[in-house]
DNA sequence: GCCCATTTGTACGTATGTATG
DNA sequence: GCATACATACGTACAAATGGG
């Protein structure tokens, strides 16, 4: 999955990753993905990999986070 | 300068800061401002919270980085 | 061409605050 | 109150690019 002796950076790779699984349909519309604790975990790099790339898929307006609630997919 | 008693987070401070430097012209277009090294010094906060505050001008336009050479205000 | 200082980029770990249920 | 989850913030380390001597 991740490639850690890949030129790409790390948060990319993860935001590739996660942009893939929500165009896929494995991280269907409106529904919460795994927390950042999970990815951190499933993935093997730190949270604030996950949190960087979580944050360009928001800018792009693919995910939305609630604090307190999760990260989810948004409609599109 | 910097209020950390304020609720405003101090990413968004030192990025309102830097902002209103650019604009008075206190930091001319086309030229480099302080390195981050220097803002984490004069500023008094993390290295990561004057990054988080780079990025922030930089995805809006105003600034431009350079690996080894420094950041640069865009011409506006 | 080769070191060296400077500067940005990436990545790790950790702690605390805030919101939700 | 408590567990879960995201937000903010600190410190640190190493890589890569640039420029000067």
């Amino acid at each position: 999955m991740i490639d850690f002796g890949a030129p790409e950076p790390l948060y990319r790779q993860v935001a590739d990753l996660l942009r893939q699984r929500i165009e896929s349909g494995e991280y269907p519309p409106r529904t919460a993905i795994p927390s950042i604790v999970k990815l951190t975990a499933e993935l093997g790099v730190a949270e604030v990999t996950v949190r960087k790339a979580l944050d360009m898929l928001k800018r792009e307006g693919l995910l939305i986070t609630t604090p307190g609630r999760g990260t989810f997919v948004a409609q599109h």
